[in-house]
DNA sequence: ATAATCGGGGGTACTGAGTGCCATCACCGA
DNA sequence: TCGGTGATGGCACTCAGTACCCCCGATTAT
């Protein structure tokens, strides 16, 4: 019935606009009730993101199991990757509704919202795992945002493009720019040389003093 | 009329409500006649947010003149401190809108729409300032990203506290982050090379963090 | 001075999203 | 067979947003 409701809207959205469609026209069409559309759906919007209420709980799921060792930011991405497996599973769908809010303000607003759900939740998960930085809140939130961003960037253009190409390849370079930036193996934090048991800390010459003690406290400690 | 519109709402908002209040309550407090309030505000969220459209367009006026010699990171973090200034201008409204969009669903959803904005406009400028660069147009998603998260992560903390402190000197640590990550003075590239611009401070685990401190002190400061 | 024009504001009626409430029906255990 | 429960349909309502027309005051041409 979710499933009725959802090809009757998104078929009708598609045909004459989103705007240009009634919850009548869709409930008509898929032959139920008009009640029973918001018992399924908040909203006229949220019909057309139907799969990202799980993905947002799958999401969370997984990086509550996440190894507490790994690499916080690789596990982010991880995290992103599974929202784009949702997206290319279903390459038409995603592009028509790509399409879709493209042209419609009040689909693209409702879009945000959704993306910033994920995006709350990979900053979650990166506060929790550099608490014992000193800006580990303000790091958490900026590489969630980059990670957002760089998988946004590779996937919109997979989009555009009509669904052609290697989407997960495209992201996995977007996203390295992110992990090769911020991560563990990054220039700051511990290098990936040899000997685990040294740890290499690098700066610029002016660097602040402090800023220098929170690198190699947090290299250090753990 | 437009700031008799926004008193009134904001008032009748910070008191009963935002859901509990209609525009028929706004446009009858403001002495003014309903057909009027959708002709200063598209929408019942957008009075909550009248600013942001002449802040939209004084960024994108400051962002066409900025020098193109410059370091871009550095001009999209001086736009975003237009925005900020704008906040820290009226802290009372700042921090009255914040109460309310966090707690109302819908305005939060219309703030990620001002919020995107902002972003795509300095993503804009970075795309064009990295016109050169094979990965340009992604590298300028993600930077655009970073310093709104990092403008935000500041913003919030203060809007928290009720507007107490200097919101300009935590945005300039937190933008900090983000200019020595991805700035023209950015380590990119040096860490792994001699350079003579680089230190590094090579030490075993279980160092007595003091004697960390005085290596890399006296490596630092000449 | 009078008439024509024009722009800002008001009023009315309408569409359509979203909600609350109740009736209905299928299913299920006792 | 009966009572309960959960899913659905139907009805009526509120309210945001829009289309259309009116009013009024100011400006300007004749």
């Amino acid at each position: 019935m979710r499933d009725a409701l959802v090809e009757a809207a998104f078929g009708l959205f598609s045909d004459r606009g989103f705007e240009q469609t009634t919850i009548d026209d869709i409930v008509s069409l898929a032959g139920v009730g008009r009640r029973s559309f918001f018992r399924y759906f908040p909203s006229k919007e949220a019909v057309v993101f139907p799969d990202h209420d799980g993905c947002l709980a799958d999401m969370t799921a997984f990086l509550e199991q996440a190894d507490p060792a790994g690499d916080p930011v690789e596990q982010v991405c991880d995290a992103a990757r599974l929202v784009l497996r949702m997206y290319a599973g279903n390459p038409a769908f995603s592009v028509g509704r790509y399409q879709l809010t493209k042209k419609v303000p009040n689909l693209r607003t409702h879009e945000l919202s959704v993306v910033w759900r994920y995006e709350r939740t990979l900053a979650g998960h990166l506060r929790t795992r550099y608490a014992a930085r000193a800006d580990g809140a303000l790091r958490a939130d900026v590489i969630a945002a980059a990670v957002v961003a760089a998988h946004n960037y590779a996937l919109r253009a997979w989009l555009r493009s009509g669904g052609e190409g290697d989407v997960g390849a495209a992201v996995d370079e977007a996203l390295q720019l992110v992990v090769d930036t911020w991560g563990d193996g990054a220039a700051e934090g511990r290098s990936e040389s040899q000997d685990e048991e040294v740890v290499v800390m690098v700066a610029r010459r002016g660097t602040p003093m402090w800023r220098v003690v929170q690198g190699v406290e947090a290299a250090l400690e753990q």
